[in-house]
DNA sequence: CCCGGTAACGATACCGGTAACGTTTACAAC
DNA sequence: GTTGTAAACGTTACCGGTATCGTTACCGGG
């Protein structure tokens, strides 16, 4: 393995200057540059990164915790983040944590251990970070939850605005006629991944502007942020609720568990049920019928991301929140409301 | 931040016998460890790992290198090694590469810098293991695909047996009566993924063996790994072969996508065109139809990989290629075929 | 000519661990 | 009593970088 150290015997020159080539410092002559690069090149030397960052300290890679890992709008926002972060030359380490661990408390651990740079969180339960989140002592960036209200010094969010769409969304629906709307997805304790809170806030806006009343009881079902999970969620919605003629799946996934279940009850979308989900992932352009949704832009959100948090590790930028837009797709799992016909068991 | 000597001068005992403790070396007192491990525990202690892979030369975390992000399959199984690996304490590290990057280039090169201890490939190109997989210094491991031909010494694998698997597909397709059978997906030429190079071995087989010919020209149609490339080649297929009743598409994010596309131009599953995939992701048991494919069994895949590579990285254990059942999964999607109406365009 | 300043570079301490080796102590064997 | 041996522990070199600081050589100004 060739090392600094080689380099510097190899150039004639010591590894000082050496390490001040590799570092673009400027003390050191352009004939020693042009050497001391021409070796490396020819030797296809690499800094030994572990040494590096023992030396100085507290950084390694920039983590990504990824929480929940069934929700498949994660697994687009992942791949962009860690494109962009390898094409600034930084070292990627993902951990993916279900839906109910406790984020704040690994990244603790984490610091302590691996020394990362920074965080970026996808998803992320308010609550944990309230409690905990000045323990981190790196940078950090929320995505797709907002932490505008937290008063954390060290954490970034850039998200769409939840409340607005969820607002959208029923206001959507109503508009098409819709006035039994049931809602799926999110947990109404403030534990588990907590996405959809906001979003919930936004919807029972618009059933009160409407002049609506939403009954949480019969028309909201928790779910956990899967497939399975919207499938046995919808199931026993509709089980407690059969005037239900819309159904707002809280993230795209629950909502092709939704529709899977709608279909498996006999009944047809949009015809007899309306879905509309929530995020945009690509499957959701791809179901049948396909997906009416909320489509939040992934690849805005992830470089957003990256970029602050690289501003802030190189630079200490202050911290930021911002909304980022959303727009509403519509595909062809809604419809204004029939008749209803009788609910067949399977 | 505390560190070995701080544990040290707090427990009365020197680094030494710290470091001993943490790394249950024998050459130590009841005593002395019990003392050490309260101390540790009191100041919630984590070794410096940047520290510990220096000294321990050429290790860090164990890289699991993803190519073709696009390819649902591979995201099941990056969760399960990804969770098996942090649960026997390992770091992880991940890279995302596209479907035609150069996989084992991108393993030298982190072998220089990143000195992990091993690398996980979840898809590769045979060719370019062929190439230059033994520049690659530390062990490595690849799921979803066999090297079994390919004399590394550094390289396990465990993969579906896909050859007899494509054969499974195809007489199955053909024992419910279908003669035109398209396929998509995987390329033509070596370059790419290269999933689906076996797979399609077998279905040649299965066609020969039931004296069917088949026209690489009109019923083959190579495709991207992803729902997009699944849409456009089921155009191009259909197009230029109307006859075809079943398509196998050699990936189930593909056939995802080919069902879109038969929907899209008018025709039903399964009553016009049967689809059945390969993989058994999630999804496929959430479209509507349900989808028949041949079910991989990722569990038992990423559980195997695993312990081979931590075998062989700390007992230099042999290499091994393994085959893992596969499982036909009869969805919705496939059907007898019957007498074919006119195609109507979109 | 001498001095001060500065550009360019070398020598070296240090980061936090590990492991080889040396030292101490206790005890058994002769 | 001396010696051998092994357990238990301390000391220290080393991993491959970075950064500080000291040194050298050369410059211009007085």
């Amino acid at each position: 393995m060739t090392t600094i150290k080689d380099i510097a015997r190899l150039s004639g020159y010591s590894i000082g200057t050496v390490s001040r080539v590799i570092n673009n410092h400027p003390d050191v002559s352009e004939a020693a540059r042009i050497k001391v690069e021409q070796v490396i090149r020819e030797q296809n030397f690499q800094p030994n990164s572990n040494a590096k960052q023992l030396k100085q300290q507290s950084n390694s890679a920039i983590t990504i915790i990824v929480k929940g890992y069934e929700n498949m709008f994660f697994e687009g926002i992942l791949e962009r983040v860690q494109a962009i972060l390898r094409d600034s030359g930084e070292d990627v380490a993902v951990a993916f944590l279900d839906e109910y661990s406790n984020e704040v408390q690994t990244a603790i651990q984490l610091c302590a251990a691996r020394k990362p740079k920074g965080f970026i969180f996808l998803g992320g339960n308010l609550e944990f970070f309230k409690q905990d989140g000045h323990k981190i002592d790196v940078p950090c960036v929320l995505l797709t939850n907002t932490a505008k209200d937290l008063e954390l010094t060290n954490l970034s969010s850039y998200s769409t605005n939840d409340e607005e769409a969820g607002y959208t969304v029923i206001d959507y629906l109503i508009r098409q006629g819709h006035s039994k709307v049931g809602i799926i997805g999110g947990s109404a304790s403030r534990i588990g991944s907590q996405i959809g809170f906001r979003r919930m806030k936004g919807c029972l806006d618009a059933f009160a502007e409407h002049g609506l009343f939403f009954d949480e009881k019969t028309q909201y079902q928790p779910s956990r942020f899967s497939m399975a999970g919207g499938y046995e969620s919808t199931q026993k919605l509709l089980k407690k609720n059969p005037e239900i003629t819309a159904i707002f799946a809280i993230g795209d996934t629950i909502a092709i568990g939704a529709m899977r279940a709608i279909k498996d009850m006999g009944l047809s979308i949009p015809e007899d049920i309306s879905v509309i989900g929530y995020d945009g992932i690509e499957s959701g352009r791809y179901t049948i019928p396909r997906l009416s949704t909320i489509h939040q832009d992934t690849e805005l959100l992830a470089r957003k991301g990256v970029e602050d948090l690289l501003l802030r590790i190189n630079y200490s930028h202050p911290i930021t929140h911002e909304d980022i837009n959303y727009t509403m797709v519509e595909g062809e799992s809604v419809a204004k409301p029939r008749k209803r016909k009788e609910i067949r068991g399977r």
